[in-house]
DNA sequence: AGGGCTAGGCTTTTT
DNA sequence: GCCTAGCCCT
């Protein structure tokens, strides 16, 4: 717990001037590795600790859990005692969640209303198209990506269908109309709706937004080049009378216009604010000036609105390393034993190696060879534990309980195990309900049933209903997550699971998961009980924690395996914000970076800015990989190297199995001499 | 209720 | 060329 102004002292120039300019809005241009978020984090603790300001009034706003989680942790490092207690740190989404909660009235929400994530969603989509048209399984996702950018640039479905220039626009805003209506009646709101919500709110609800207004007076915006517009809209609405705001971002780093973010917004602020404060961050801490003057020169061929060039003191460095090889065999091949020979070389860890690569697919083949060569790896990505099968049904029991309105939860659960409810069942009830205008689990219990099902099927629906309410009971009663517990022993989920899975071991583990994500659920409840955010009663925290649990919002387990030393694997996309001293680039070359569709919608530049947020991850060394072949959809292709080793500093480069006209018998050489220093590496 | 077949698609992905 | 989702068939 250092003193902060040691701290601030401790800090170069520009970023001094950043944490201490506090009376106007303020935007930081943090080049790769400048140290934004100390910037952040010591400003936060500026503010509370030299400028008297409440905890309470500042918030900070990133993208991911993970950078909420230890800025958090960060700033309650540097702070004494209870100094930080009401500090918000949390994602955009987080944010429009609280929000959401404490003006539920006004948004015509219920408590307990259920959080959709997008497969929920999907499938809501899906059976509401199924009535109009045929489903076309892309089409699904067509619809879902255009109601999605329609919410991000905060559109309603009537405005939706009267601004629609194609028959095509107009039947997908014809679907986010029932949509919408749908998730009402679901009591629900889907992700996209948490950003939403509380802007559109704001817009036609002044006071309500003057309230929020006198809750929060400083806010600080990280990766600021990914805020959407919606995004936007909400920190400038909140932010506009004080002006009191500091964002960081790096529109070099803008890699995710494909999701919706503006790094136009950067621009934007400037207009809207014409007292903003730009101060640029171009010390960089991380890399070699070799490495960094490749970063400079290749991003120099996007076109900027504020220039910045990267500089480091840390001295030349090694040169780049071009390694072209046959195939793409060849190219895993090489990689794995350039670990192995430099880990001895550098005597590094295996935890000091990233391997960085456009599309997924290009992990397959390395991991072929890093098995061979008995290297551990830790792959990033992959099938996440929310896409469980036993995950989602689980989780839809728990929004059932807090929301019986959920009738897509209901659905997904209520033969599940099996209770021998059927579809013609479900049909015959779905109407009942509908004509009722009440849930599909409140239908279960009403007497009216029986006009229009067998005595058997009310009594099985019965039951169900009879189940969950008794549940519901116990958890407003006492310990809720012990009536959760209860709940899947009771219905004997672990039968189930058993009974569908190949192997026992299979369902062990399947059950296994089950009961960490009540854990989690558990450790979230705690967590929120101790933050004491608003006063709350018990089942208030279930619906909190829930909330959290389907925003991923959760202490990450892995979090100890990610300290273990193995080589990382990553996609560009997932190496934003990390650095490594050895990285190397797989899959130089064009139609895979740039990658082919980027190359026909004509958006180079943020491939550019994709392969310079790889350049810029390594401390050290860069290694760059390309190949003559490759097997593109099951066919042999001959590849062209990426245009943008053309835009790299020649004489920083050093080629490796490059045809040489020349000296032909360059690459042969290279190659031998590579093998034979591996083979006397290894004994 | 489950398995097998076929067609289409094939970058990146957080909340 | 391979994978997966969704459909159909038993």
């Amino acid at each position: 717990m250092s003193d902060i102004r040691e701290r601030i002292a401790g800090l170069n120039p520009r970023q001094r001037e950043a944490v201490k300019y506090i009376d106007g809005p303020c935007l930081v241009l943090a080049g790769a590795g400048s140290g934004k978020t100390s910037v952040i984090t010591t400003k936060i603790a500026y503010l509370i600790q030299e400028c008297g300001m409440s905890a309470r009034r500042i918030a900070a706003v990133t993208f991911t859990n993970k950078a909420a989680r230890e800025m958090k942790e960060r700033v309650s490092s540097m702070l004494p005692g209870k100094s930080g207690h009401g500090l918000t740190v949390s994602t955009f989404h987080t944010l429009g969640l609280n929000i959401i909660k404490s003006e539920l009235k006004t948004l015509g929400l219920r408590s307990g209303f259920s959080l959709f994530d997008p497969e929920d969603a999907r499938v809501l989509l899906r059976e509401l198209m199924q009535k109009d048209a045929q489903v076309d399984a892309d089409q699904i996702n067509r619809v879902q990506g255009q109601i999605s950018s329609w919410k991000n640039d905060l559109i309603l479905p009537g405005p939706a269908l009267s601004h629609a220039e194609t028959e095509d626009e107009a039947f997908c805003a014809r679907v986010y109309e029932h949509y919408t209506r749908h998730l009402r009646a679901y009591n629900a709101v889907d992700f996209d709706d948490l950003i939403m919500l509380p802007a559109t709110m704001f817009e036609r609800h002044p006071e309500v937004l003057a309230k929020w207004r006198r809750r929060i007076h400083y806010m600080l915006v990280d990766e600021y080049q990914d805020t959407n517009s919606s995004q936007y809209q909400l920190v400038r609405m909140l932010m506009a009378e004080r002006s009191t705001f500091t964002v960081v971002g790096d529109d070099d780093q803008s890699i995710y216009a494909w999701r919706g973010a503006r790094p136009e917004n950067l621009v934007q602020l400037g207009e809207d604010f014409p007292s903003l404060n730009v101060i640029k961050l171009e010390q960089n801490y991380r890399s070699t000036a070799v490495i960094l003057r490749a970063a400079n020169t290749l991003i120099a061929n996007n076109p900027h609105v504020y220039e910045k060039t990267l500089w480091s003191d840390k001295g030349l460095g090694e040169s780049i390393r071009i390694i072209m090889t046959r195939n793409e065999e060849a190219e895993a091949e090489r990689v794995a034993t350039e670990i192995l020979t430099a880990r001895i070389k550098q005597s590094a860890k295996w935890k000091d190696f990233a391997v960085l690569y456009r599309g997924n697919f290009q992990a397959r083949l390395l991991e072929l060879k890093l098995q061979h060569y008995q290297i551990p790896y830790k792959l990033s990505g992959g099938t996440s534990f929310f896409s469980r099968n036993e995950i989602k049904d689980a989780m839809a029991y728990l929004r059932l309980l807090i929301n019986p309105a959920d009738d897509n939860a209901f659905l997904r659960i209520v033969n599940v195990p099996r209770r021998e409810i059927g579809p013609t069942t479900l049909e015959k009830l779905a109407n009942y309900a509908s004509e009722r205008r009440v849930s599909l689990f409140a239908a279960c219990s009403e007497l009216g049933l029986s006009h229009v099902l067998g005595e058997k099927a009310v009594e099985r629906l019965g039951r169900f209903n009879h189940f969950l309410e008794a549940i519901r009971k116990r958890m407003d009663q006492g310990d809720a997550i012990a009536a959760i517990r209860q709940m899947f022993q009771e219905m004997d989920y672990e039968a189930w699971l058993v009974q569908n899975a190949s192997a026992p071991a299979i369902a062990e583990k399947r059950m296994a998961n089950v009961w960490t994500l009540v854990d989690q659920l558990e450790q979230s409840m705690h967590r929120g009980t101790e933050e004491g955010d608003e006063a709350s009663e018990e089942t208030d925290d279930v619906e909190a924690a829930i909330s959290r649990l389907v925003l991923r919002d959760i202490l990450d387990q892995q979090a100890q395996e990610d300290d273990t030393d193995k080589v990382q694997l990553l996609t560009l996309h997932a190496s934003k914000g990390l650095e490594f001293p050895h990285v190397y680039v797989m899959g130089l070359e064009e139609e895979l970076l740039p990658h082919r569709n980027s190359i026909e919608a004509n958006t180079i530049e943020e491939e550019r800015r994709l392969a310079y947020v790889g350049i810029t991850r390594a401390r050290q060394s860069l290694t760059l990989t390309l190949t003559k072949q490759r097997k593109v959809y099951g066919e042999m292709m001959d590849c062209t190297p990426s245009r943008f080793l053309d835009e790299l500093p020649e004489e920083d480069l050093q080629w490796f199995g490059r045809p040489d006209k020349e000296n032909p018998e360059q690459k042969h050489e290279r190659g031998k001499e590579a093998l034979a220093g591996l083979r006397s590496l290894l004994g």
